[in-house]
DNA sequence: AATGAATGAGCCTTCATTCAT
DNA sequence: AATGAATGAAGGCTCATTCAT
């Protein structure tokens, strides 16, 4: 029964927090929306905090996932990163709730040192998977390309979280591999 | 008496919700930082959304205040975008409590109608300034281009309010410099 | 438990705006007269108005019960109109703290429109009451002796919430049935 | 200054009692109606209550002199029972302001000594005109008649404070004295 | 495994009241 | 005579959390 619940939980959350646009979802929700009572979600979590935890978790986790499912067919340098940006916008992670409840634990990470912990080994990750495969590209100055599209998906997801349903996985990904582009093309020599 | 107090609470509101890194501060502590009673705050506000739309409304002004002060010595095009994105990294804007606020107000908008308001006039602003001022640089793409630099800038915003004080300024403006000097660069053909 | 703790609290209600002579009683103090805390009030009803509209309701069915009990029981048109007027001043309704609440639940109907509209149910089923037994007797000046009978049943409530403990029934009856008996032995003609 | 003051003071309070129908009137509506601070309200008063009782004093002495008035021109004892009930209802004691916020101020003397003292005095002044009047009329049965007499006048008038205005004070009129022409008719025997 | 029952703690907000000017 | 400024106190309400069943 555990894993069952725990899922359901975790899916009500982004779902809710998603809805809301706001980690100020009363745990009573979460869990009707799991179809359990509050005491029932307390029970498997130990509070609040750590369903928040688990359900950044989660999303961090398909995420990676998905990047390294991503990851394993490129074959060249720049198939390996355009990859990683297709797989930042993946239907599964650039839905609005989804969206929404990831910039929502993103600045919660602001006032819990576990959320912020969660957050820099995803960023660690995707900073090193862009720097891997950049260097064969663009050597020395891999380390700031990365930086840059790093900066361009998160400002990406940011600016979608405010508009209007529904996001444009198309349009997200052209804009980061248009800096892309122009990074090959003008940054060869 | 009264601008002095408004003011006064909307330094500390942005000094507190900077800190925390949160909106759940109380009107108390607010007003207690602030040097007055929490009613006294409730006087001059008409609540605590209006002091969090206050402060919001205050960070957009010394922002859009800066860039229209860059944009005033800027001679040419190119000048003009460095302009924008110099003044968006400019000290008293990426102060660490001022992004960690600007992102909480920012995430705020999507549960709070009047807050997304004042940030859809703030893009507007940007997008308007930066795709003026690129036209005549990179014609036709102008529009993509202002998408990609806003991103970057808030993307940039973003990494900031997470990492360890203090903000580099300068770093920040290289990163998206460096996306303007590419799009120059390669944008000429 | 939950109709437990309505009634307990509906009673605490009475008992605590009787003894007070005021709704301004605090929540919290009528929980614990109930003998639980204030969340749980506020989580079987609503909140504060809910707990006195559940309270004004419980008058007004005791009220109602009693004039039914009593009517069930009147074989004749005369003695339909005691039986109402005897009704009234119950010892059930009579309770000094009953007649308290009830006033002031009277005089919250004038800015409370849920009170207004439970009072206006209650004064036209007296009424209507009043006139079904009326009408044999005196014809069509049913209408206005109702209106005086009402008149009169509510004067003496108004005026005995003013009084020093404990009411008197008996009085009460004799004082308006005084008026029946004027009204039937000069309406003869 | 101070009686301009005080009058428009207690004139305010019973149109803000009267218009919300309710005592949870802050002092600040009410000076501001009467065109001052409410810090000039407590010099004036010493405090809300001290508002309330002075409102209540006017209503109270307002009535007494209609009454008094009313007697003045009576010659016989019937004419005075009437000049006392016509005086109840007069067009100055019977506005919809007057009403409603006279039956806040009674219900008031529940938790007001003071309140309840003044009350207290109307009340034995009004009994003693009837008994008065009525003793050539109908003998011993003077105090049941005038107690009638008096709970009749305050019934009719807690009735009408919840009615929808206006006022009808001709026909408060001939429901109190319907009840008199019954007690004339065939209590003379 | 699951929940209804229950509460302590805390926050926003209101308001009568005071005081310096 | 008059008021703007200021606050302490208090109340309604919410909610995460606990516990007995």
């Amino acid at each position: 029964m555990e894993p069952i619940r725990r899922r359901a939980l975790v899916k009500a959350t982004i779902e809710e927090v998603g809805r809301s646009g706001s980690l100020d979802v009363t745990v009573a929700r979460i869990a009707r929306r799991a179809g359990m009572s509050s005491a029932l979600a307390h029970h498997y979590f130990g509070g609040k905090e750590d369903i928040f935890l688990a359900s950044m978790r989660h999303i961090l986790t398909v995420f990676g996932a998905a990047v390294r499912g991503a990851l394993a067919t490129a074959r060249t340098p720049e198939e390996r990163v355009r990859a990683i940006i297709r797989a930042s916008f993946e239907a599964g992670n650039f839905h609005p709730h989804v969206i929404s409840a990831w910039l929502n634990f993103y600045v919660h990470a602001e006032c819990s040192p576990e959320a912020a912990r969660l957050l820099r080994v995803y960023q660690r990750r995707l900073h090193s998977n862009l720097v891997h495969a950049l260097r064969p590209l663009v050597g020395d100055r891999a380390g700031e390309a990365a930086e840059a599209i790093a900066a361009l998906i998160d400002g990406v997801y940011l600016r979608h979280a405010l508009r209007e349903r529904p996001a444009r996985p198309a349009e997200a990904v052209q804009l980061v591999e248009g800096h892309l582009d122009l990074l090959l093309a003008g940054g060869g020599r």
